[in-house]
DNA sequence: CGGATTTGACCGGCGC
DNA sequence: GCGCCGGTCAAATCCG
């Protein structure tokens, strides 16, 4: 537009100097150029507005799609909270059902170890600890484990005998900072990480360890719980002359197990004997007896907080029950532990206490008294329901029997045949393993009731016939009844003894009276308890 | 001689 | 900060 006035301007210019006709015709050229040009500018600028709206079509849609962009962040946002609330909650009841099985018995497996292993354990501990981990998946198979782990599979929350007490409940209740395993402080944290211990160092650092105390009758200076252990220190504790010795269990180099022996300043003929940590490795068998006490016992204290859940099926039962600086005895502390209507599991501690000594959570297991009532103890062997087809005692010399299980899925095992295992704390080999008691060094006598040991040995055979889980354990200790003729009779609870095999006929009134409950006591035969426990080992393998 | 036990020293936690 | 106390260490000693 410029350019045509410009154009016209020097034209004009042009056509009124004297420079002669020879320049129009460059101004013609000019002239076509100019309208090129701006014809060429029309285009461009056309285009410029084409593209502009292009543009802004463009700019909208990637508005939108950021509009919808941000919408589905925010949803994403929205879901990623809900889901870690989820997460979150699903882990706290994870972690709540893991504290309550580690105080439960397993409808398949049951622990009968000081803690060797627990189902909270690290799965890098199992491939080490358990040589004996194919046996428990066998013995998963068929519901019963023999063996020293505790695993719980909580399978229903159906509970056919709850016996629940609210204030024991209510009154058991642990520190919830209280973790399934026993802790340790951190500066034996820093030692065992470092000389390689195993133990879980997850576990808060700030809390001390669950002890377990077992008080028995021991005119030794130890009891024999089956574990090897090396005297590292001895120490006169304040208001008790008897000086207290500390022990480590030195079947595995790294085993953190502790354990302190006092006499009681009260009687003298009474043993405190307090555990201390978790077993890293296999026990062998005839310490299992005293390591499933404890464990079940430090189980029980570990898991109190959770024993009141509802819906659960467990239930921790006790007269009266208080952490207290003083020990606050209890008649017994009973566990229930129903997984369903077909499982049934019961820990009872006769004459226990919790306490909390030293900031360290303590349960106390009185062996030294008998419960009140011994036939009805043991009667509820017989009155369990039909199904209730194994019972195991682990039962101290004084028959204040210390932890019983009820285990249903022996089902074969029929007719109230009842297996009851003894470990005899104070005075007595303690080789039980889990529910049979194995002989150590010698073999176990047997309290035979109300049949005869061929009948009994006929009810076993059914019993392994029909139920695999039970064959092995059982076959081994009936191999070593009859295969080792040196064991001995037990004739009673007070620890009369025979020969095995010699007295076999003499059975008394006892007997024959508890025959009618069909049981088989196998206990552990007596020795002294300083006899290195290593030497208990050459039992059946 | 090697392993277990004894025993005084040492350390850390806790209460005052 | 100090002392008490429980628990552990490690050299010395014991024992088979």
């Amino acid at each position: 537009m410029e350019n045509n006035s410009v154009v016209g301007d020097v034209e004009k210019k042009i056509k009124s100097s004297s420079a002669g006709e020879e320049n129009l015709d460059f101004i013609a050229i000019n002239k076509g150029e100019n309208q090129r040009h701006v014809k060429q500018e029309d285009d461009i600028s056309t285009a410029i507005k084409e593209q502009d709206h292009a543009t802004k079509a463009k700019m909208g849609e990637v508005r939108e799609e950021n509009e919808r962009l941000k919408l589905l962040l925010c949803q994403i946002g929205k879901d990623y909270q809900s889901l870690k609330t989820r997460f979150l909650d699903l882990l706290q009841k994870e972690e709540a059902n893991r504290s309550l099985t580690m105080s439960a018995a397993s409808s398949h497996l049951i622990s009968l170890s000081l803690g060797r292993c627990s189902s909270s354990d690290p799965p890098k501990k199992e491939d080490k600890r358990c040589s004996n981990k194919e046996d428990d998946g066998k013995r998963n198979n068929n519901g019963l484990e023999l063996g020293l782990q505790c695993k719980f599979e909580l399978q229903g929350s159906t509970e056919p005998e709850k016996n629940n007490n609210p204030s024991t409940e209510s009154s058991l209740g642990k520190p919830e900072e209280e973790e399934p395993n026993e802790v340790w402080p951190p500066s034996k944290i820093l030692k065992t990480m470092t000389s390689g211990d195993e133990e879980d160092v997850s576990e808060p650092m700030l809390l001390k360890k669950t002890r377990v105390s077992v008080k028995t009758r021991c005119d030794t200076p130890t009891m024999n719980d089956g574990c090897q252990w090396r005297k590292y220190g001895q120490k006169i504790a304040k208001g008790n002359p008897c000086p207290r010795a500390y022990y480590r269990c030195t079947l595995s180099p790294t085993c953190p197990v502790r354990k302190q022996v006092q006499r009681c300043s009260d009687d003298m003929s009474i043993l405190i004997t307090t555990y201390e940590g978790n077993h890293n490795h296999p026990l062998p068998l005839n310490a299992t007896a005293m390591a499933s006490t404890t464990s079940a016992a430090a189980s029980m204290l570990q898991s109190q907080s959770s024993s009141s859940q509802p819906g659960l099926g467990t239930s921790v039962s006790a007269p009266t029950a208080s952490m207290s600086s003083s020990a606050n005895h209890l008649h017994a502390l009973n566990f229930n532990f129903a997984q369903n209507s077909m499982r049934y599991h019961r820990y009872n501690f006769p004459n226990s206490s919790i306490s909390t000594c030293n900031s360290h959570p303590t349960i106390t297991l009185d062996l030294t008294t008998p419960p009140p009532n011994n036939s009805s103890y043991f009667s509820r062997f017989s009155n369990t329901p039909r199904n209730s087809s194994a019972c195991l005692n682990f039962s101290s010399s004084s028959s204040s029997s210390s932890l019983e299980l009820l285990s249903n899925p022996l089902a074969s095992w029929k007719n109230t045949s009842h297996l009851t295992c003894g470990a005899a704390f104070p005075n007595h080999t303690n080789t039980a393993i889990g529910p049979l008691a194995y002989p150590g060094r010698q073999p176990p006598y047997m309290q035979m009731t109300n049949q005869s040991l061929s009948e009994n040995i006929t009810a076993a055979t059914k019993a392994i016939a029909s139920n695999p889980s039970f064959c092995s354990a059982l076959a081994a200790a009936l191999t070593s009844f009859v295969g080792n003729g040196g064991g001995v009779l037990r004739d009673d609870l007070n620890g009369n003894e025979r020969k095995w095999g010699e007295s076999s006929l003499s059975l008394n009134n006892q007997h024959q009276q508890q025959q009618k409950q069909g049981s088989l006591l196998l206990f552990p035969v007596s020795k002294t308890a300083s006899d290195p426990p290593a030497e208990n080992n050459n039992h059946i393998k």
